[in-house]
RNA sequence: GUGGGCGUAGCUCAGUGGAUAGAGCAUCGGUCUUCUAAACCGACGGUCAAGGGUUCGAGUCCCUUCGCCCACGCCA
């Protein structure tokens, strides 16, 4: 994917111009080869520069010292005279390459005044095609943390490929299939139908369904309704409903879409809350015509056997030539699996779409499901697509026991949401009250939301979602530090001091900013790019959510050190302003790769 | 048992073979008459789970061991 961005005609960001000029001198030099150069941050402590040359590689390969070899090399070097190449020093084996800075700042600030908000993004297309499969919520049921980490890392990813250039299709793929259907609308016709809406209609069906299992099974005793005799009679309902809904009848696939379409419409609710859309939501279900397809083909294949009517793939090799566990692609009553499901879908897509690659955003726990589906759909030859489990942690309570509806102590997404603005608007009503800001009742009740939904977006995107995460309600909508509202709140600031700061000049000198923060500032709105190239290609928002806060810790430090309005002179005071107006675009755009919206005024 | 993930400061986490391992929270100490203190500066805090190996160089790669989480043919 690097490569795809660096081809001919495609905008070199500053920070790319730099390491081509360096490259470019250094080959030049006669004294080493391109594929001998590989370019790091230096880290140490003392060492000055913006790039450094490890020299070890290349004095291995010529048989010499590192070090000799970094001092020719920066005795040899000829620098372009009006380049981004300040000086050049040798820290034994390292050559360190600076910046200038007059030429840098300059041209940081007229990449991003010239690609606005598309300032990170790679400006040519790929023409490829990505499917980014997430949220996929269950219907007749909340959302739950599972879904909730689905939905905002899912969101983040495909929000990365699209900057990056590719075609993405958002897939929702919704669990409206299976034998728990034909219990609950068996529930629905003995309970009834709920009477509340979003989430609330959304619980009763769970209660209702709850409680014909409930009654399905010994542990109904406790219900009032409970009759011994009955009990033969729920199971054949429920198993009757199940086969009409197979078979299309009607009356079933009425219920069933009555209770997609409830579903949806209480998710959309908040999915408008967190800014989340898709371009397709098709249930499993959608893909049923073609499982017939997929079992035949598997089942004429050398790698099925059949048992009692049931069809089993085994020693399937994955990827990396490992041999997976044994699976079922078709139950011995004839019904088919997730896994039947999840390949027929795959075939859809190939056919569909064409993708380069397909991207699932799913919980850990399916790990082996999707090394199995992806092993599968390859050996069937079903795709050529690149398929990548984007696999995330579990959430656990405070006592490390894993959240679910059961134990009661689940976590729902609408709740979670109502939470965190509730706690956004108190502290906000707070600064009112100190003081600190001035808004109007309005105003607070829309920072409220853009605070409470970021804070809780941040939480799942600030780390790498591999992690399984511990339930910490003032960690989850912390305000403070490496959280969504401090960059919020940075943003603010430049808004705040472009507002007083207004116009722009038109002429400026950008060379004028050389104080240390405004240079380090510079520096991190520079490394955008490459650190949204870096974000897509490990599937890793959490890679722009930790630039983000180094940007907005930059712009703080800044703030602190030099007055904008107050600048010594006219001159520094318009260069500041443009650096300000670069931090505030360069910050809406990595928080917009998040889905956190940026309020003006806070 | 087999396979996957994780193990870095008291807690939550970055660190993708390069130089003296970094942040936030917590604790302690400074900084608002100033462009918003949701902030800034400083201090404290480390046997990178343990042991071996690979190499100029390992938190990072390989092997072994330990601990935690998860998965493993008729749920999704």
């Amino acid at each position: 994917m690097a490569e795809n961005l660096l081809i001919a005609g495609a905008t070199m960001y500053t920070f790319e111009r730099f390491a081509q000029e360096i490259k470019q001198a250094l080959v030049a030099t006669g004294l080493l080869t391109e594929d001998q150069i590989d370019l790091s941050v230096p880290k140490a402590k003392g060492a000055t520069g913006d790039l450094a040359l490890p020299c070890f590689k290349a004095a291995k390969a010529q048989g010499g010292n590192p070090a000799q070899l970094a001092q020719q090399l920066a005795q040899q070097l000829t620098l372009p005279a009006d380049g981004l190449i300040g000086t050049v020093e040798v820290a034994g084996p390292y050559v360190n390459f600076s910046l200038r800075q007059a030429a840098f700042a300059a041209e940081v600030l007229h990449d991003v005044a010239e690609r606005g908000e598309h300032y990170g993004c790679a400006d040519n297309a790929t023409g490829r095609t990505v499917i980014v499969e997430y949220s996929s919520p269950n219907i007749a049921k909340r959302m739950h943390v599972g879904h909730i980490r689905s939905t905002i890392i899912g969101q983040a990813i495909a929000n990365l490929y699209a900057c990056s250039g590719y075609q993405v299709v958002r897939d929702n793929h919704l669990g409206d299939y299976g034998k728990q259907f034909g219990v609950m609308i068996a529930a629905v016709q003995r309970y009834g139908r709920p009477d509340a809406e979003g989430e609330a209609a959304l619980e009763q069906m769970e209660g209702i369904y709850q409680r014909y299992n409930n009654l399905l099974r010994d542990a109904a005793a406790a219900d009032e309704e409970f009759n011994p005799d009955a009990e033969g009679d729920l199971d054949d309902e429920a198993r009757a409903w199940s086969l009409k809904l197979e078979q299309d009848d009607p009356q079933a696939v009425e219920l069933w879409q009555w209770m997609v379409d409830l579903t949806k419409a209480a998710n959309q609710r908040n999915y408008d809350r967190l800014g989340v859309h898709f371009d397709t939501q098709h249930g499993e279900s959608f893909y049923k015509h073609l499982l017939g397809e997929v079992i035949n083909a598997a089942g004429e294949s050398e790698l099925a056997e059949r048992d009692n009517g049931a069809v089993i793939i085994k020693d399937l090799p994955d990827a990396r030539g490992k041999t997976l566990p044994t699976f079922l692609i078709q139950r011995s009553d004839g019904g088919t699996l997730y896994i039947t499901r999840d390949i027929a879908t795959i075939k859809h897509r190939e056919a569909t779409y064409d993708p380069a690659a397909i991207i699932y955003i799913v919980g850990q726990p399916q790990e082996l499901h999707f090394r199995q589906t992806f092993a599968l759909a390859r050996a069937l030859g079903y795709t050529d697509a690149e398929l990548t489990h984007v696999s995330f942690g579990t959430v656990f309570d405070a006592q490390g026991q894993a959240l679910s509806t059961r134990k009661g102590n689940m976590i729902y997404l609408e709740a979670l949401l109502d939470e965190s603005y509730t706690r956004a608007k108190a502290l906000i009503e707070q600064k009112v009250a100190e003081g600190k800001t001035t808004l109007s009742a309005e105003q607070i009740d829309a920072v409220a939301k853009q605070v409470g939904v970021g804070a809780v977006i941040y939480n799942d995107l600030y780390q790498d979602p591999k992690r399984n995460i511990t339930v910490d309600w003032d960690r989850m909508l912390a305000f403070e530090g490496n959280s969504a509202p401090y960059l919020q709140y940075m943003h603010a600031r430049c808004c705040s001091i472009l507002r007083e700061g207004a116009p722009l000049a038109a002429d400026y000198s950008a060379a004028l900013l050389v104080h240390p923060t405004e240079q380090s500032l510079l520096k991190e709105i520079a490394r955008l790019p490459e650190v949204v190239r870096e974000a897509a290609e490990r599937f890793a928002p959490f890679v722009i959510a930790d630039w983000l806060y180094a940007t907005a810790r930059a712009f703080s430090a800044f703030y602190d050190a030099c007055s904008v309005l107050k600048a010594e002179t006219a001159e520094l005071r318009a260069a500041r302003l443009h650096l300000v107006d670069a931090t505030a675009q360069a910050l809406r755009n990595g928080l917009a790769l998040l889905s956190i919206q940026a309020p003006e005024r806070m």
